[in-house]
DNA sequence: TAGATTGTTAATCGATTAACAATC
DNA sequence: TAGATTGTTAATCGATTAACAATC
C-alpha cells in the first residue's frame, strides 16, 4: 500500500460509492465479475478513475478478467474500517437528528447508534427509530460505557461548541457536524462539517448564472 | 469578471461560506470592515484564498484597509443570486424532507418552498414546518403555478428517478437529490448529490486507520 | 492466438499558495 | 511616511487522465 498521508482525500470519498455499488452487484444482481469500466459507469467514474483508486490499497482485480465482486466488496470493506462496528452517539434530537436515526444506510455502514441526548427536557424520554432520547449530562457515563468514538452534533449553532466539547471530554474521536459553524478541537480528533446550505447555494449560483446568460443571450 | 467556466468548483463552495459569515459580522457583531485575514480565520481559509476567491468576480476591498462588510455581504450575495427569490419544491415527506422544511437557514439563501409532496396516501394533508403535504400528483400545478426552478429529492433510493423525471417534466431546472442514486437527467438540467454516507465512512476510515496505526506502533 | 482488462508511469489539468507591486 | 492590505502573477502542489506493457 502506498503511504497513506499521499492517497488523494478525492479517493477516499469514493471508496463508499464503490462499496455501496459492489454491495448492490454481490446481493441484488447477483453479478460476479466486475470491470472498472462497469463499476465506473454505473457511478459517472472513468474506469481509470477506479483503477487508480483501488491500486492506493493493492492488487484486487485479474487482468483480462476483471474484480471479483465478491472480494472486492469485502477488500473495500476493510479499507474503509466498515467491517467493523463504531459505536456512536448523536446529539440533538431535532427532526434531522430524527432523520439520520431512522436513516438505514448508516448500519450498513458500521455505525452503532448507542446513545441520542437532548438539552431539551421536554424532549427526554421521547423514542425516536427505537432509541430513547436521554439528558445531556448522561454522556460521560454512555459514552465510557459503550467506548463509543463516533460523535454526530445536530444542535442549534449557538451549542455546537460546547456539545463538542463536552464529547471530546467523553472520550470521543471523530465528530460530524451538521451545525454550520467550525469547531474547535484537539488535533487528535477528526471533524466533517456537513454544511447542507453549501449545496442549496450551489444550485441557486448555477440556476441564477443560467438565467443571466439566457437573458443577455437575448 | 474571469470567463465563468474556469472558476475552481471549489471556490463556488465557498462563497457560501463568505457570505454567512458576512451576514454574522454585519448583523450580530457590528464590524464594519473586515481584511481577508479576518474573514479567512473565521473559516479556516488562508487570506491568499479568500482574495483569490473573490478576484474571479472583480475587484471588492481597498488596498491597506480591507473589505467593507455591508458591500462585501452583498456582493457575494448577487454572484451566488441569494438575492433573488428561488422556488422550490420538495418531495419525500420523511424525517429528512421534515429537517430540510425547518432548517431556518436556507431562506437567508433565497430558497423559497411552495410545496411539500409525497406519494404516501397516508402523508397528504399533514403539516410539516407550516406547509400542508399533498399529493405527488399536483406537482405540474404547483410547480407552474409558482414557477418553481428548484426541487427536493428525499425519497427512498428506488423512487427517486422517477420522481426526478416528474420533476423535469413539469419544469424544474435544478434538483438536490438525498437520494443514494445517480439520476439520469437532460443536460440542461444541474443535480447535486447530497449523501450522507461519505461523511459518515470517511470519519470512519480515520478513525479505523488511527486504531490500525496505534496497534502497530506498540 | 486475439480480445479484454488490469496496474502503473508519465502527461495533463486544476487548485492552492507564495511573493510582491500597487495603494490606502 | 510607515504599516497594512489588496489584487495578481508565477510557482507549487495535488488530482485526473492517457497511454501502454503485463497478463488473463
Amino acid at each position: 500500500m502506498k503511504d497513506r498521508e499521499s492517497i488523494p482525500k478525492a479517493t477516499i470519498e469514493r471508496l463508499p460509492l464503490y462499496y455501496r455499488c459492489l454491495d448492490k452487484l454481490a446481493n441484488f444482481e447477483d453479478v460476479d465479475v466486475v470491470s472498472s469500466k462497469d463499476l465506473g459507469g454505473r457511478l459517472g467514474i472513468p474506469p481509470t478513475q477506479v483503477r487508480k483508486d483501488l491500486s492506493y490499497y493493492g492488487e484486487f482485480g485479474r487482468r483480462g478478467v476483471g474484480y471479483d465482486v465478491f472480494d472486492l466488496k469485502r477488500s473495500v470493506g476493510r479499507i474503509l474500517g466498515v467491517d467493523e462496528v463504531w459505536t456512536t452517539i448523536l446529539v440533538g434530537a431535532g427532526n434531522l437528528g430524527r432523520a439520520l436515526v431512522d436513516y438505514k444506510g448508516f448500519e450498513k455502514m458500521g455505525m452503532k447508534l448507542v446513545g441520542v441526548m437532548d438539552a431539551d427536557l421536554s424532549k427526554i424520554g421521547n423514542k425516536i427509530g427505537g432509541v430513547e432520547v436521554q439528558s445531556i449530562k448522561k454522556m460521560d457515563e454512555i459514552v465510557s460505557e459503550n467506548d463509543a468514538k463516533l460523535g454526530i452534533i445536530t444542535v442549534p449553532t449557538d451549542a455546537a461548541q460546547e456539545v463538542a466539547d463536552e464529547m471530546i471530554e467523553s472520550g470521543i474521536k471523530a465528530i460530524w457536524n451538521f451545525a454550520p459553524t467550525r469547531l474547535h478541537v484537539p488535533e487528535d480528533v477528526t471533524v466533517r462539517n456537513e454544511d447542507l446550505a453549501i449545496g442549496i447555494v450551489s444550485l441557486i449560483y448555477h440556476l441564477s448564472w443560467k438565467k443571466r446568460d439566457e437573458e443577455e443571450g437575448k
